[in-house]
RNA sequence: GGAGGGGUUCCCGAGUGGCCAAAGGGAUCAGACUGUAAAUCUGACGGCUCAGCCUUCGGUGGUUCGAAUCCACCUCCCUCCA
C-alpha cells in the first residue's frame, strides 16, 4: 500500500494535471502493469529537450514496471496536428514520416530502455479502419464540440483557415487509445482536448477510460514561448556538447529552475539544496553549469560534459578562441576578395549587406583584430580566423 | 451560386498616386554592461560591385511623367446569404 502511494507521488512529480487521479490510484492498486501510451508526431527529425519532458515521465513509469508504448503517429502525421498552431500544418509525405520515425526511435532510446519499450505506428490500425470506418469515427463528435477547442476557436474567430481534415486529428488520436486499450495516456497540457477524446471514445467502445496525465510544456531558450524547432529556441538532444553547454548557459536564472524541475533526474532534495545555495549568495551561474553538465552527460558522456565545461571557461570567461573552428576555403578573383564577400562565402553572414553592417557595428575580427574598413581586400594564400560577433568563427584559407 | 471584406518586408500591423526600402510593435542580430543571466542603453534589421545602385508590398496586364496605393483579370483566405 505504501508502495503504491510512493509510486503515485513519483508519478505526480512535475505533472501539471491528472484526470482522474482517483482512477489512476485504483488502477495502480490492481498491481498489474499498466499500459502507458504516449504518442509522437514524426514531424521533427530531431528531438529537443521539450520532447524529453514527456519521455522522462515515460522512463519513470518504465522504472516502476509498467508497459510503455511509444506510439509513432505516422498516420496522424499526415494530417498535421493543429494543436497550438495558428495555421494549418503541411502534411508530411510517407517517406518523410518513415525517415523521421527512425530518427525518433534512435534518439528516444537514450532515455528509455529499448528492451522494455513497445513501439507502435498508428497507421497499423488506422489504415484498416477504411473510409467507412473514418466516417463512423467522424460521426462521434460534432462541429460545436470541436470548436470548443481553443486553437480552433481562435483561428475561426481570427478569420483563419481551418481545413476539415484537421477535425479528424483528435478523433484519430482518441481512436489510438481504443486500439491500444491504454490505461494511461501521457501528453503535454496542449494535448488536453485530444487526450480527453481518447477517454470518450474508449467509453463508447465499452472500455475503461484511460487516465490522462499532462506534463507542462517546456519553455524554450527565450523563456516565453514553448520550446520548438520552428521557433528556433530549442536545445536538440543531438546538439554538440559545446552547443548544449552554451545554450543552457544562455537561459535566464528563472528558467533554470524550470529546467531543473522538468529535465533533471537529480533528487528533489538536491535541487532544494541548490536553491538554498543561491539564496545565501551563491552565483546562479554555477548551478546552471551543473545542469548543463548533467544534460550533456545524459545525451553524450561524462567526458564530453567535462570537455564542454573547460571549453566554455576558455572561450567565454578567458576570451580565448574556440578549440575547434570550422575550416573553409574561399576562392578569390584576381588574387583578392572583398571582406564582405569573404564572410558571406565562409557562411559567417547571410549576405554581403549583413557583412557590411556587422563591420560597421564592430562585430568583425580577423585573428582577433577588429576590422573597421568595410572595403578591405583579402589576398590569396592567406589563412586566418575570421569572427563575426561572439560565437561565429571560421578559419578561412583563401585560394 | 450571390453580396461584402481582406492578402504589405521573419511575425503582427500602418500606409489609399510622388516626401516609401515602406510608420509602430514584436522577434532577431551586433555593440556597451555582465555570469554567453535578467534588466538597461545604443545601433542595425531586402539585395549589391554599399556614402551610390538595384529589386520588393498575392499574380499578370493596364492607366499615369510617376502605383503598395487607381483599373481589369486571375488566385488564395474570411464573413453573411443560399
Amino acid at each position: 500500500m505504501t508502495d503504491i502511494m510512493q509510486a503515485l507521488a513519483e508519478i505526480k512529480r512535475g505533472a501539471e494535471e491528472i484526470l482522474v487521479e482517483d482512477e489512476l490510484l485504483e488502477k495502480l492498486k490492481t498491481g498489474k502493469p499498466l499500459r502507458i501510451k504516449a504518442g509522437f508526431d514524426p514531424t521533427a527529425p530531431d528531438l529537443h529537450l521539450g520532447h524529453t519532458v514527456l519521455i522522462n515521465k515515460m522512463r519513470q513509469f518504465q522504472q516502476l514496471g509498467h508497459e510503455i508504448i511509444f506510439l509513432i503517429g505516422d498516420f496522424t502525421g499526415m494530417i498535421g496536428d493543429p494543436t497550438g498552431k495558428n495555421v494549418t500544418r503541411k502534411p508530411l509525405t510517407e517517406a518523410d514520416v518513415l525517415a523521421n520515425a527512425q530518427t525518433y526511435k534512435e534518439q528516444v532510446f537514450k532515455i528509455l530502455d529499448p528492451a522494455k519499450t513497445r513501439v507502435e505506428f498508428n497507421s497499423t490500425w488506422m489504415e484498416k479502419l477504411g473510409s467507412a470506418g473514418m466516417l463512423k469515427l467522424a460521426s462521434r463528435q460534432t462541429v460545436a464540440r470541436m470548436m470548443e477547442r481553443d486553437d480552433f476557436k481562435k483561428r475561426y474567430k481570427d478569420g483563419q483557415a481551418i481545413a476539415i481534415h484537421e477535425f479528424m486529428y483528435p478523433l484519430v488520436q482518441g481512436w489510438d487509445s481504443v486500439a491500444l486499450e491504454s490505461d494511461v495516456e501521457l501528453g503535454g497540457t496542449d494535448q488536453k482536448f485530444n487526450l480527453l477524446m481518447g477517454r470518450e471514445l474508449q467509453k463508447t467502445e465499452g472500455q475503461r477510460p484511460q487516465t490522462v496525465l499532462m506534463m507542462p510544456l517546456l519553455e524554450g531558450l527565450d523563456g516565453v514561448q514553448k520550446m520548438s524547432k520552428s521557433l528556433g529556441n530549442y536545445i536538440g538532444i543531438t546538439d554538440a556538447p559545446n552547443d548544449m553547454f552554451g545554450k543552457v548557459m544562455s537561459i535566464s536564472d528563472v528558467l533554470m529552475w524550470r529546467y531543473y524541475d522538468l529535465l533533471s533526474f537529480k533528487p528533489i532534495e538536491q535541487i532544494e539544496a541548490y536553491k538554498q545555495q543561491i539564496e545565501s549568495g551563491g552565483n546562479p551561474r554555477d548551478v546552471k553549469i551543473e545542469l548543463a553538465k548533467e544534460l550533456i552527460a545524459r545525451f553524450h558522456s561524462e567526458d564530453a560534459a567535462e570537455a564542454a565545461h573547460k571549453e566554455f571557461i576558455n572561450r567565454f570567461q578567458k576570451g580565448a578562441m574556440p578549440d575547434e573552428i570550422d575550416e573553409k576555403t574561399v576562392a578569390t578573383q584576381d588574387g583578392v576578395i572583398a571582406i564582405a564577400n569573404l564572410l558571406k562565402e565562409a557562411g559567417l553572414v547571410s549576405s554581403t549587406s549583413e557583412a557590411m553592417r556587422m563591420i560597421k557595428q564592430g562585430a568583425v575580427k580577423i585573428d582577433g583584430e577588429k576590422v573597421s574598413d568595410n572595403k578591405l581586400q583579402c589576398e590569396t594564400g592567406t589563412v586566418a580566423v575570421y569572427q563575426v560577433g561572439k560565437r561565429k568563427f571560421a578559419k578561412v584559407t583563401l585560394a
